[in-house]
RNA sequence: GCCGAAGUGGCGGAACUGGUAGACGCCCGGGACUUAAAAUCCCGUGUUCAGCAAUGGACGUACGGGUUCGAUUCCCGUCUUCGGCACCA
């Protein structure tokens, strides 16, 4: 009979979805996993192989997890929120719910295509009232705990589109022609940063890929050091500044602040005041991005002004400049030019003087000297001195003495903003506040508060989203009086911040999560995602986590306990698959040409999990090869019945195979090895294949270990082999740990480390039995002959060496 | 600039804890079956030198050193590629 993967596998798929094969049970008294993939956003376009890479691996685990007698959590839903079907809905006057509903359609078709086995009956979608209740309910905590406020912020305004634009987009579109200005704007804002110590403390225990660790590190961004306050000569105030480099005070020579600092203006001496107000002017109308791009040079404008160093007594001229960011710290900075690139910079620009307060190897008028593993010098006044000292020591005696002078705090800082939690768009969840009349604000109590119909989907020329335009929508009255409701609507994080835990209870009308469950279920113990989620998105989730874990709704620190980020699949171009590239494998079209188990062992075949590899389309014709070669173990014939199948022992050689493969794609899946566990599995099917192998036990197993790799196929054979259940609900093969080591070893035999010749021995055998057949293998010999040997290294069951001369 | 990951045949990649480099697959070449083709099967396939040949030698894991009986693996230095951050004081 033909291998016809494609009526085999609706087959399969059908009889899945009938008997609910994947149906996860909710109460067990098995372990549970919990398997999840980073939910995708349904576009238009559809699904290509990349996407599918992540979603291949987690089915495997999961199978495999089944296999192995674990509960297994495998959902799947839908991040549906987002600009794609509302810039649709703009051009097209087609209402988001519609374009988004039918590109579910697609991919779920896709997904069902490849097999997969999640459970669809705990399927959720972001943009059901039934789940976005739940996320503005979490809205409504953070709120309540005041992690959630109102605050004018700077955004990126365009105002020919009426909107505001995130950071990554900005540069697009001003390359489009539009003007984009910095304005500051009422946001919603979340206090992200009340929960810093704990984000970054928590990292240590989660087994994620470092790099993503550190990236959260450093995004993170703390940062000990201490704020001084600097008299200033002619004024009653104080400029305070805060550096991570107290222990080179000494070796301060001037002062900079940021152009928004509140002194900038009153700093200015009457001299220099058209400069400096000047200055002030440019500054704000450069973008963000020009003023922390890669610059050129440094520039600034003296106020006149001078500061007096604490230690010194010295008096320090006070300048502005850009480089100085009115956002961290204090917004104002003491430099050290001698140890600070910007600064050493910065001085010689304006001539300003360098003084050495860390040995340096070097002049440091010549050159910075930035490297904190030396000592201090020239570090001294009549109360304190720190020369002789290295960077700790230095450090903790000058913060102290600022300490008791009164004139500095010790003070920790991050880099971590808090989270710009509104958007002036339609196509997102209403924030379920209330603004009264009289300017207080109140939480709206009847949740969902659901979006209305509206007529078109522009914002509004207010700069507030669609929904300012909908009146019957936005006004209403209470017994506290006339309101108008929240009118931005949250990002497209918000959804994403804490599907994962619906879903373990996706139909709870009462609460977002019943207890029970979430104790049974949770953490994730794997999650797997792209890399491009390495911050945001896991920082907000672990964020929101952290906050239901304060409020009690989840019992864990922690949502993922393990992480892992697959590779991009790039086009066969090695370019970044996309659409204007026209490198793109739609998966549909892969799947009616191979079918989801070609694809799916293909996926993984290509490389390792993480890498990121060239898609190659000659490639997976190996792997069809390979899949023939399965069927034809049972069907070897075009025509009739499955071979007759003897249990009739087979032979040790094959058995130890067996065993050893059983052993491997055990190891390696765990691992998330896909790649070598199919080496494997194709070494044994080659061997099969010569023995010419009819063995039940040895075709049984090979369909086992396949089954969570190429389901489809294994199923079909596994009935051909007269099993009426399910090849899913078989376990995984147990492997005899005497078998899977050789009883023969090939001995190899260096000279000087060189291999000249191999000979058999069988295991484990003596060193001095091994030495002396090493020395009659013919090819070894000639070596030996007339040469003295100097040492002999024998490693039982791997190699001998002689050393010669 | 800083942080992180990685450099192995024509290509994707494999190699346990320092122990026979190149598993498995693709491509390519040769052969079998066939009227022919497809499919399938078998053989070969790192580079280079010697030989009619069987075969044998040298070189070879980005580059340069080092440790070791022995290094893709460990150490030092250099280069390149990819990812992230980008004046955070």
């Amino acid at each position: 009979m033909k291998y016809d993967f494609s009526s085999i596998e609706a087959k399969w798929q059908d009889r899945w979805q009938q008997q609910q094969t994947f149906k996860t049970g909710e109460e067990s008294d098995k372990p549970k996993y919990y398997v999840l993939d980073m939910f995708p956003y349904p576009s238009g376009t559809g699904l290509h192989v990349g996407h599918l890479e992540g979603y291949t691996a987690s089915d495997i685990i999961a199978r495999y997890k089944r296999s192995c007698g674990y509960n297994v959590l495998h959902p799947m839903g839908w991040d549906a929120f987002g600009l794609p079907a509302e810039q649709f809905a703009i051009k097209t006057g087609t209402h988001p719910k519609i374009t988004t509903e039918e590109n579910i359609r697609s991919f779920k078709g896709t997904l069902h295509a490849m097999g997969f086995s999640y459970d669809w009956s705990r399927e959720i979608n972001t943009t059901d009232s039934g789940y976005f209740k739940w996320s503005q309910w979490i809205f409504l905590k953070l709120y309540d705990r005041g992690l959630a406020y109102m605050s004018e912020v700077d955004v990126n305004w365009c105002e020919e589109l009426k909107t505001v634009l995130a950071n990554e987009e900005v540069d697009e579109k001003i390359a489009d022609g539009y003007t984009v200005v910095r304005r500051p704007l009422r946001q919603w804002v979340l206090k992200i940063t009340a929960y810093a110590d704990r984000l970054l403390a928590d990292l240590d225990e989660l087994e994620w890929p470092e790099n993503v660790k550190q990236m959260q590190r450093n995004w993170i961004g703390r940062s000990e050091g201490v704020e001084i306050d600097f008299e200033l000569r002619c004024h009653d105030k104080k400029l305070r500044v805060y550096t991570t480099r107290p222990d080179t005070l000494f070796g301060a020579t001037y002062l900079v602040i940021s152009p928004e600092h509140p002194l900038a203006e009153k700093l200015a001496t009457a001299q220099q005041l058209v400069e400096v107000k000047n200055y002030i002017r440019q500054a704000k109308l450069k973008t963000e991005l020009e003023r922390t791009g890669l610059q050129k040079e440094k520039a600034g404008v003296f106020t006149g002004s001078y500061a007096i160093n604490p230690a010194t007594g010295d008096p320090l001229p006070v300048w502005i400049s850009d480089f100085v960011l009115i956002s961290y710290g204090t917004g104002a900075i003491m430099s050290v030019p001698a140890h600070d690139s910007r600064d050493w910079e910065f001085a010689k620009q304006y001539k300003l003087p360098i003084i050495e307060v860390i040995k340096s190897p070097h002049d440091v008028q010549e050159s910075v000297f930035e490297d904190k593993n030396s000592i201090c010098v020239n570090s001294s006044n009549n109360e304190i001195s720190l020369d002789g000292l290295a960077f700790a020591e230095a450090f903790e005696l000058m913060a102290s003495w600022l300490e008791t002078k009164s004139v500095g705090t010790r003070k920790v800082n991050y880099k971590l903003r808090d989270w710009i939690f509104s958007r002036q768009r339609y196509w997102g969840e209403p924030i379920p506040i209330k603004h009264y009349d009289d300017g207080t604000l109140r939480t709206e109590t009847n949740l969902p508060l659901v979006l209305p119909e509206v007529e078109a989907y522009h914002p509004s020329s207010t700069g507030e989203s669609p929904l300012a335009n909908i009146p019957h929508w936005l006004y209403g009255a209470d017994e506290h009086g006339k309101f108008r409701r929240e009118t931005n609507t949250m990002p497209q994080w918000a959804g994403s911040c804490w599907y994962y835990l619906r879903f373990i209870d996706p139909e709870n009308s009462q609460q977002l999560i019943n207890p029970e469950k979430e104790r049974y279920w949770m953490n994730v113990d794997l999650y797997i995602g792209g890399a491009e989620h390495a911050v945001l998105h896991l920082l907000y989730a672990r964020f929101w986590h952290k906050v239901l874990f304060d409020l009690g709704v989840v019992s864990t620190k922690e949502p993922f306990r393990k992480l892992f980020n697959q590779g991009m699949i790039l086009g066969e171009d090695n370019e970044k698959m996309s659409k204007s590239r026209g490198n793109v494998i739609p998966a549909d079209h892969v799947l009616q040409r191979y079918g989801a188990d070609a694809l799916r062992l293909y996926e993984m075949f290509l490389g390792p999990l993480e890498q990121v590899k060239p898609w190659n389309t000659n490639g997976i014709e190996g792997i069809s090869r390979f899949l023939s070669k399965v069927w034809r173990l049972i069907y070897p014939s075009l025509e009739g019945a499955p071979a007759t199948i003897s249990s009739e022992p087979i032979s040790q050689e094959l058995l130890r195979r067996m065993h050893k493969t059983i052993k491997k794609v055990g190891e390696d899946t765990e691992n998330l090895k896909f790649n070598t566990a199919i080496s494997e599995m194709m070494v044994f099917v080659n061997e099969l294949h010569k023995a010419e192998c009819r063995n039940r036990e040895a075709l049984e197993t090979l369909l086992l270990l396949l089954s969570s790799f190429a389901p489809h196929i294994t199923e079909e054979l596994w009935e051909a082999l007269g099993h009426s259940r399910s090849i899913s609900l078989i376990p995984f093969p147990p492997y005899d740990p005497e078998l899977v080591e050789d009883s023969v070893i090939t001995v190899a035999v260096q000279i000087n480390g060189k291999l000249r010749g191999t000979f058999l021995a069988p295991a484990k055998s003596e060193k001095e039995h091994l030495l002396a057949e090493a020395k009659k293998v013919e090819s070894v010999v000639k070596f030996l002959e007339g040469k003295t040997v100097v040492r002999e290294i024998v490693v039982v069951d791997k190699l001998v060496n002689f050393a010669i001369q």
